[in-house]
RNA sequence: GCCCUUGUAGCUCAACGGUAGAGCGCGCGGCUCAUAAUCGCUAGGUUGUAGGUUCGAAUCCUUCCGAGGGCACCA
C-alpha cells in the first residue's frame, strides 16, 4: 500500500476577496502535492473557507447579505480564482475545497470538543473550564481590543478607541477555556526536538521564545448573543465556538475526523502524515494552538507546519490599495500563462522568506529563464532534428571507429560524464524539493540547460552535418539534448504542468508525465526512431514594453473603478442599519442615535493644504504633518497614516481637517487637529477626503 | 520599550576564519540550429560605519547608521 501525504492550505477567511496571497500559498501547495504524487505517494490536498465569526457577520452587514450568503459568494469567488489558475479538482489541484459552514464540520468539530473535554493537561488539570472572558470593549465597534487598537491618553487610566478616540468599557462575558498555560513545556519539548516540526527556523525560534514567554488560557467560545455565527458548543446553546478551534479543525473534519459524511475518505489514512503551509502571520495559531487541541484529543500531530513569507512589491513594499502596488490576480491571469506564474512564485521567493513581485520581474523571468532558456533549448533541438534527421530521432551510440572523430568536435564519446551529471542534478533537485528549497531546487536545472546549451554550441551540429563522418557525433548531440529534455519534462511537471505536458508531446512522448517518478529516469529510455511531434513555442516571448503598457492602462481604470464605490455595497450602506442589519445583528448595542445640525456645526472641519509631511523616527503608524488653515501658521497634525501612504507623495495635497479638535500629546507632539479619512474594513487603507474642484484653503465645510 | 534577523558588484543572492563568487542586466567579439535565441570575453565591490580580537575577517566581538521581523484571542 503506498504511504499517504496529506497537504493543507490554510483555509482562506471569508471575508475579504481573492488576492496573490491565496493564489501563491495554493500553488505552492499544489506543486508539492504533483511532485509527492509523482513519487507514487497517495496524496491528499486540501484548500477552503473558513467561514464563521464576528468578521463575516460584519462583512456580510456591510455588503447587505447574509452571513450565509456572504461566505457562499467569497468562497465562489475563490473558486473561480482557482480554476482560472488550474487548482481545481478537475485540473489535478486540490481534491477538497473545504468549508466550515458545512454540517459534518459541525459534527466533527463538536466531536473534538468533547473529545478534548474528556481529558487532563499534561499538568493533570481540566482541559476545558469555565470562566470569563475580560477586555477592552468599544461599544460604537461593538468589539473587544487588543492593544494595537486602543491607546492612553496622557494621564488617563482608562484607554481610548483608536478610531472612536472615546472611553472603552471594561466589560466581561461567559466564555470557556482552553487551558493552554500547561502546555508550555509539553510545545517547548516538542519543537525543539523536532526541527521538522515548525519550518523555517527563523519562525520556530520565534515560535519558541514566544512559548517561553508564558501561556496564557485561550478563550475558545462566545455567548450566543454576542456572536451567533459560529458553530454551537456542545451541550450549552448559549455559546458558540469561537474561531480557531472552529477553524483548525477544518483539516481533520474534512477527512472524516468525527463525522459520518466524510469518513470514507480515510482520517486514519491521511493524517499519520500531514504537511500545512501556512502564511507567516498564522504560524503560531498553527503550533501553539493546534498541536495543544491535537494532543488535548489525543490525535497525532502532524509532521510539518511551514511558514512561508510574504509578497512584497518591486521595491520591497508592503501591497496596499494606496500605494496602487497590488499585484492583481486577474492581470495576472490575462497576461500571462499560467505556468509562467507558477514558475516565478517558486523561483522568486526562497520558500520561508518573504520575496517581490512585480511584472516587469515576472517578464524577465518569463523571457530569459523560459522562453530563451528551456523553450529555446527545446525549439532549437527539434528544429535541427526536424531538418538534419527528418524528425526522427537518431540514436545516440557513438561506435569506436568514431570516436576521434566526436572527441574533434569536442563531443565525449562516452555519455555517461553527461549522465553522472544529470543523475546528479536530479538527485539533489528532489532532495531540495524535499526541503521545501524550490527557488535552489529550480536554479540548479537552469544549470543544466546551459550545459546543452554549451554542448550544442560547442559542437556546432550546423557543421557537423557538412561531414558524412560526424554523423554518428551529430546523432549523438542530438539525442543527448533530447534526452536531456524529456527528464527535464518529468522533473519540472510539479511546477510547470501544462508547459512540460507540451513540451514532452513535442518530443513525440505520450505517456502521463504526471505518473512517472523522476527518480526511477533511466537515461537511454528515450527510443530512438521517436517522431518528433509538431513544434511551437511553448513558452512564447513576452514584449515586455507592450504588456507593461496594457496593464499600466488596465489598472488606471480599474483604479478609477474602485475610486467609485461599489453599487452594491453602497446600497446596502445607505439603508438603515436597521433594515441592512440582517439576520443576525444584536439590536441592543447599535442604538439609533441622531444629532443635531448644531451638534454638527461644533464640528469645526476645513480645507487645509498640506505643507510638510515625514515620519517620526521610531513610530510605524504617525506621520507628522503641517498643514496650512489659511490661518498665521500652519498648524502641526499627527495622524495614523504612514502604513499607507508615503509622506513625500501627499505634501501639496488639500485634505479635510477637523479644526476645533482639542490638542492633543502624541509621541511627545502636539497634534492641533485631525484630518478625514474614510475606510470600509479597518485594515482598509484610509482614503484621505479630498476635492475634484478647485477650492481656497481655510474654506469651512458645512 | 524589549528581543531577533539583516546590510557583499546596477539588481537578486552565494561565500560564514585563509587570496570576494554566481545568475540576470550592461559592453565587446564569435556563431546561425533556435523564440534578436546561443557561446566566449570584459567591466564593476577598500563586503553599511568606526574600532577591536587574530599570523590572517565579508565571516568573531563592540559602537554607530540603515532595513526587516517578533512581543497572543484578528482568519
Amino acid at each position: 500500500m503506498a504511504q499517504t501525504y496529506y497537504i493543507t492550505t490554510p483555509i482562506y477567511y471569508a471575508n475579504s476577496l481573492p488576492h496573490l496571497g491565496h493564489l501563491y500559498t495554493t500553488i505552492v501547495a499544489d506543486v508539492v502535492n504533483r511532485h509527492k504524487k509523482q513519487r507514487g505517494l497517495d496524496t491528499y490536498f486540501l484548500t477552503g473557507t473558513d467561514e464563521h465569526g464576528i468578521n463575516i457577520q460584519r462583512a456580510a452587514d456591510k455588503a447587505g447579505r447574509s452571513p450565509k450568503e456572504q461566505v457562499d459568494f467569497v468562497s465562489g469567488e475563490l473558486k473561480r480564482m482557482f480554476h482560472d489558475f488550474g487548482l481545481d479538482t478537475e485540473k489535478g489541484g486540490y481534491d477538497v475545497f473545504m468549508r466550515t459552514t458545512e454540517t459534518f464540520h459541525y459534527e466533527g468539530v463538536q466531536h473534538l470538543w468533547v473529545e478534548i473535554a474528556k481529558n487532563k493537561t499534561p499538568k493533570g488539570n481540566e482541559t476545558i473550564y469555565k470562566g470569563f472572558y475580560e477586555g477592552w470593549f468599544c461599544a460604537p465597534c461593538a468589539e473587544y481590543k487588543t492593544e494595537d487598537q486602543y491607546f492612553l491618553a496622557e494621564g488617563l487610566e482608562i484607554p481610548l478607541c483608536l478610531i472612536h478616540e472615546r472611553p472603552l468599557d471594561r466589560i466581561s462575558e461567559e466564555s470557556y477555556f482552553f487551558r493552554l498555560s500547561d502546555y508550555d513545556e509539553f510545545l517547548i519539548d516538542l519543537i525543539a526536538n523536532d526541527p521538522k516540526l515548525v519550518q523555517p527556523e527563523s519562525r520556530r525560534n520565534e515560535v519558541i521564545s514566544f512559548i517561553k514567554g508564558g501561556l496564557q488560557d485561550l478563550s475558545i467560545s462566545r455567548e450566543k448573543k454576542s456572536v451567533s455565527w459560529g458553530v454551537p458548543v456542545p451541550d450549552d446553546e448559549n455559546h458558540v465556538m469561537y474561531v480557531w478551534l472552529d477553524a483548525l479543525s477544518n483539516y481533520i473534519t474534512a477527512i472524516g475526523y468525527g463525522n459520518s459524511e466524510k469518513a470514507s475518505i480515510g482520517f486514519d489514512k491521511y493524517w499519520q502524515n500531514v504537511t500545512h503551509l501556512v502564511g507567516k502571520d498564522i504560524l503560531r495559531f498553527h503550533t501553539v494552538y493546534w498541536l495543544s487541541f491535537l494532543s488535548a484529543a489525543g490525535l497525532p500531530l502532524p509532521k510539518t507546519v511551514y511558514a512561508h513569507g510574504m509578497w512584497l512589491d518591486a521595491d520591497g513594499r508592503k501591497m496596499g490599495k494606496t500605494l496602487g502596488n497590488v499585484i492583481d490576480v486577474d492581470v495576472l491571469h490575462e497576461h500571462f500563462q499560467i505556468d509562467a506564474t507558477r514558475y516565478f512564485l517558486l523561483r522568486e521567493m526562497v520558500f520561508g522568506q518573504d520575496g517581490k513581485f512585480g511584472y516587469e520581474n515576472l517578464i524577465d523571468r518569463a523571457n530569459s529563464d523560459l522562453a530563451s532558456g528551456l523553450g529555446n533549448l527545446g525549439s532549437r533541438t527539434f528544429s535541427m532534428i526536424t531538418k538534419y534527421r527528418e524528425g526522427l530521432l537518431p540514436s545516440g551510440k557513438i561506435a569506436e571507429e568514431n570516436y576521434i572523430n566526436a572527441k574533434r568536435a569536442g563531443i565525449n564519446p562516452d555519455e555517461q560524464e553527461l549522465v553522472s551529471v544529470l543523475e546528479h542534478a536530479r538527485d539533489e533537485f528532489l532532495r531540495r524539493f524535499e526541503n521545501f528549497e524550490f527557488s535552489l531546487a529550480l536554479e540548479l536545472i537552469w544549470t543544466v540547460i546551459a550545459r546543452i546549451d554549451k554542448m550544442i554550441s560547442d559542437s556546432k551540429p550546423w557543421e557537423l552535418i557538412k561531414d558524412e563522418k560526424q554523423a554518428e557525433t551529430l546523432n549523438a548531440v542530438l539525442y543527448r539534448a533530447t534526452e536531456t529534455l524529456r527528464w527535464l519534462c518529468v522533473l519540472l511537471y510539479p511546477v510547470m504542468p501544462d508547459a512540460t505536458k507540451k513540451i514532452y508531446s513535442q518530443i513525440g512522448l505520450s505517456e502521463n508525465i504526471a505518473a512517472i517518478d523522476p527518480a526511477n529516469l533511466k537515461w537511454g529510455e528515450l527510443n530512438a526512431g521517436t517522431k518528433i511531434g509538431e513544434t511551437e513555442a511553448v513558452f512564447p516571448r513576452i514584449d515586455k514594453a507592450k504588456v507593461m503598457n496594457e496593464i499600466k492602462e488596465q489598472s488606471a481604470v480599474s483604479g478609477q473603478q474602485s475610486a467609485e464605490p461599489k453599487p452594491e455595497v453602497t446600497a446596502a450602506e445607505s439603508l438603515p442599519p436597521a433594515v441592512a442589519g440582517g439576520l443576525t445583528q444584536p439590536t441592543d448595542n447599535t442604538e439609533q442615535q441622531f444629532i443635531d445640525i448644531e451638534d454638527f456645526l461644533k464640528v469645526e472641519l476645513r480645507v487645509g493644504q498640506i505643507m510638510v509631511a515625514e515620519r517620526i523616527p521610531k513610530a510605524d503608524k504617525l506621520l507628522r504633518f503641517e498643514i496650512d488653515l489659511g490661518e498665521e501658521k500652519p498648524r502641526q497634525i499627527l495622524a495614523g497614516l504612514a502604513e499607507y501612504y508615503e509622506p513625500e507623495k501627499l505634501i501639496g495635497r488639500k485634505v479635510v481637517v477637523v479644526a476645533n479638535l482639542k490638542p492633543r500629546k502624541m509621541r511627545g507632539l502636539e497634534s492641533q487637529g485631525m484630518i478625514c479619512a474614510a475606510s470600509l474594513e479597518e485594515e482598509d487603507t484610509p482614503a484621505l477626503a479630498t476635492f475634484l474642484e478647485d477650492v481656497n484653503v481655510g474654506a469651512r465645510l458645512k
